[in-house]
DNA sequence: TCCTACGTTGTAATCGATTTCAGAAAACGG
DNA sequence: CCGTTTTCTGAAATCGATTACAACGTAGGA
């Protein structure tokens, strides 16, 4: 592999000079310049990017942690990202935790041991003071995920009031006994069950414990927790779920015990997936911005590495949308309207 | 940000017994090693990894090049891959070329400028002679795509086969006139039609030029193909697709007709991805070993990074399964079966 | 006691680039 | 034609690690 050394050799002149060419230096005459491409092109030159990255101390490498990639949500959030820095020639390191605290911990290092100019955390495992102080080692911003008193900057959409409305929709079709299966211990699933709750509270809904469940991730969760709520003494008869896949698998579930959707039983997703269109009935489902999420994450986090600026705390919020398909409106009382 | 001579300094001793305490060299006496660990915690010291890639030549990151994330075929396969590779505690750079074949050259390029160890492809736009060349710089595996006449290992499926099996299927129901979307350009497509096209030979049936379709990818693919397939004079009975998305689409495509599926127009997948499950009626489908091909194609390029030993050329072929379900099964016939 | 062998440590070269600084050459003004 | 400024080029330091080699000290054998 040529160096370039070998390329200084060749044209007969110093490296230095070689590498004023390569960036671009005014003070170098065309003479000089058009020596060093022809040995370059000669050698087949390319700069070593490991020296580069030395030398210059930074990565153009953005590190992503994201929790799997087979999560749509996931990768829909990557795509976004990608964008964006593929327009600002930046590399992803897409690093998958796959909910584990060890690995997040792990990934977090690489913005310590330099090899990453900047790095965005789309979900966290860890407690927020385990990784708070990694954000001093480099620029850190935090996507679809909070939490309150930080300077790391925020972007997300206010999961508190799209589960509001969630909750109020099912509520206005006339259900009275709503579960709820977003509830883990994130800030993210606390806020979603505090909008449920409250759009519950507000109409004077009593809220069960033994509707509520955690860890109710995909497909299969989904088919399980139904099967659990209609074995319960006075089933609900709509759920709040906190993801498409979930609600999908539900359906699911629910045709195979013979059971009608949304007449004996609605459901709502979560985030629009394709997949709300595909299943039967369509979902309703809250539509998360998730381009713009992405988009927006990754433009704040390059500011922040071009500007090194002390991160002066900023919380971005993104509109949600409601969308209402035909898993939580009758047909006969869509008609009847 | 601390450094390997900070280090030294505060354990009064040089870098170069540093360097052997962070490598484990056998030969430091315990007592410098203690010195030298105290240094480095009360340093927080933590090496810098580029000087280290400079120093060893590795980067310990492997390339993997797919079209887009999005696509569950390929977020499964990253999956496996990046299973085996934390195992080695190798690095992930996932590149989306968006079927673009100027980002897949500037990907290729990561191989040449000895950003990544090593590289899989798992598709490919350029022609196979563009690519080839960058064999040269670095290992490369090529992974659920083949070319005939390269040194570059394969791990496939054997999608010709897969192709017959699935068509004939679709023949021993009874179809005659059966459309396929598999086709473009790629070796994997041409394989995948020439195992139709000797499916419908072998049967003595006749296909028609306008029952081949081309770049159909997604749902909203599949529904607008499906939507010209019926209105075709004579329309086909039955379609061999090439992915579950597009399988998805058409059906929906046909509910929303007044088509019955099966029964007035039959469907067959690819991929048997989590959405074949969904739609209603269900997918038959050709499952491919996703985890398989991710896992095997990974552990080829450690191998091969490991042992530098010039590429003997190797194919791996990895089974495929027909999975049986209500998208061509007619009920009906199965219950009077 | 001297010589060899081995274990331990440090010095300095190295990986492949960039950049400061200083000196040479060219341009310019009077 | 001389002094000053500007433009161009190269030598050498630098980024932060690893490692070949040399040097030193100590133990063991004769």
């Amino acid at each position: 592999m040529a160096t370039i050394a070998d390329v200084a050799k060749r044209a007969g002149l110093s490296r230095a000079t070689v590498s004023r060419v390569l960036n671009n230096h005014p003070n170098v005459t065309e003479d000089k310049k058009r020596l060093v491409r022809e040995a370059m092109e000669w050698l087949n030159y390319v700069p070593n990017s490991t020296a580069q990255r030395l030398r210059n101390q930074k990565t153009d490498t953005i590190a992503i942690l994201v929790p799997v990639l087979t999560n749509p949500f996931f990768a829909y959030l990557l795509e976004a990202m990608d964008m964006v820095a593929t327009k600002n020639q930046l590399q992803l390191l897409i690093c998958q935790t796959r909910y584990s605290k060890q690995k997040e911990l792990d990934f977090l290092e690489l913005l310590r041991t330099k090899q990453v100019d900047g790095l965005i955390l789309t979900s966290y495992e860890n407690e927020w003071k385990q990784i708070e102080p990694f954000s001093a080692f480099g620029p850190m911003v935090l996507c679809n995920e909070y939490e309150r008193h930080t300077k790391v900057p925020i972007i997300r959409m206010n999961q508190f009031e799209a589960s509001y409305i969630g909750t109020r929709h099912l509520i206005e079709q006339g259900h009275k006994r709503i579960a709820c299966t977003c509830g883990d211990k994130s800030n993210l699933a606390k806020d979603r069950q505090a909008g449920y709750r409250k759009a519950m509270a507000d109409q004077g809904l009593l809220v069960e414990e033994e509707w509520m469940f955690s860890n109710v991730f995909d497909i299969e969760d989904g088919k399980r927790v139904l099967r659990t709520i209609l074995n319960l003494r006075e089933a609900p008869t709509a759920v709040f779920t906190g993801s498409d896949q979930v609600a999908a698998g539900m359906i699911m579930a629910a045709k195979a015990l013979g059971k009608k959707v949304p007449d004996d039983i609605a459901v709502i997703g979560f985030d629009d997936q394709p997949i709300a269109k595909v299943v039967e009935p369509s979902l309703t489902t809250i539509r998360q911005p998730i381009e713009e999420l992405g988009k927006t994450a990754m433009e704040v986090l390059i500011d922040l590495i071009a500007y090194k600026k002390d991160t002066k705390h900023q919380e971005i919020l993104l509109p949600y949308d409601l969308v209402i398909r035909d898993s939580t409106m009758s047909k006969l009382k869509s008609i009847s309207i």
